[in-house]
DNA sequence: ACGAGGATGCTCT
DNA sequence: GAGCATCCTCGTG
């Protein structure tokens, strides 16, 4: 289980989302090691405005406020970035792009593969293996990930990624990403298609025009 | 199957 | 005070 170096996540972070697809997310813990297979990722660019950085970025100048929450995505590539949404549920970037840079890879879905009885005790609602870590959400409380794990290295043990299998090829499909209201229109989601353990969501701008033919709207 | 609504706490977009 | 890169439950069909 050799983790990716930093030189994996140091560039374009488009191709960093991608690549991810198919390696695998791992953490030992003290119950084991836990582990899945990437299925799906979505990048979140410094010019991007579902960038949690975004607001530090005068986007004239390019100059960077290094303040709050926010700036831990200009860190140094293979940084974790954990933050908490709705006052619930643990979601994990990997901040990617030579430091000072603001880009990070959202992981969103995993295929479990190691330690799936600790998943299930950690994840009471699951029925099935996919249900374990299918969102970004689910796939943090399978794995035990908090924000004990923010600003960690994520290149060396014990939460890192790895190529398990190297040589393999896996189809990659591309949309706009879930869970939006900015950036909405913007191609950053990567997911193997058709795989049963990608996350239910909506592309954010999908949902948004099934909402308004709802209403009554004609396209 | 699917949609509506609520939980819950941190950040400031 | 508003908004949020989510998930689950409960209602209806």
């Amino acid at each position: 289980m050799t983790p990716l170096d930093t030189a994996f996540f140091d560039r374009d972070t488009l191709q960093v989302a991608r690549a991810l697809i198919g390696k695998f997310l791992v953490h030992h813990t003290p119950a084991g090691t836990l582990a899945g297979r990437i299925v799906e990722t979505e990048a979140y660019l410094q010019d991007d405005p579902a960038f949690h950085g975004w607001h530090l970025v005068d986007h004239q100048t390019g100059l960077v406020q290094p303040t709050g929450r926010g700036y831990d995505l200009f860190r140094a590539p293979g940084t974790a970035y954990v933050y908490l949404i709705y006052g619930r549920y643990w979601l994990i970037n990997v901040v990617t792009e030579r430091e000072g840079i603001g880009a990070a890879v959202l992981i969103r879905a995993l295929e479990p593969t190691h330690g799936i009885e600790t998943m299930y005790r950690n994840r009471l609602v699951a029925r099935r293996d996919c249900d374990l870590a299918n969102g970004p959400g689910k796939l943090t409380q399978a794995l035990g990930i908090t924000s004990a794990e923010h600003r960690q290295d994520l290149t060396r043990p014990p939460l890192f990624f790895s190529d398990l299998e190297p040589g393999r090829s896996l189809p990659v499909d591309v949309s706009t990403r879930i869970g939006l209201t900015r950036g909405t229109e913007l191609p950053y989601r990567f997911f193997i298609p058709g795989h049963p353990c990608v996350s239910p969501g909506v592309p954010s701008d999908i949902a948004a025009a099934r909402r308004r033919i709802k209403k009554g709207f004609r396209s």
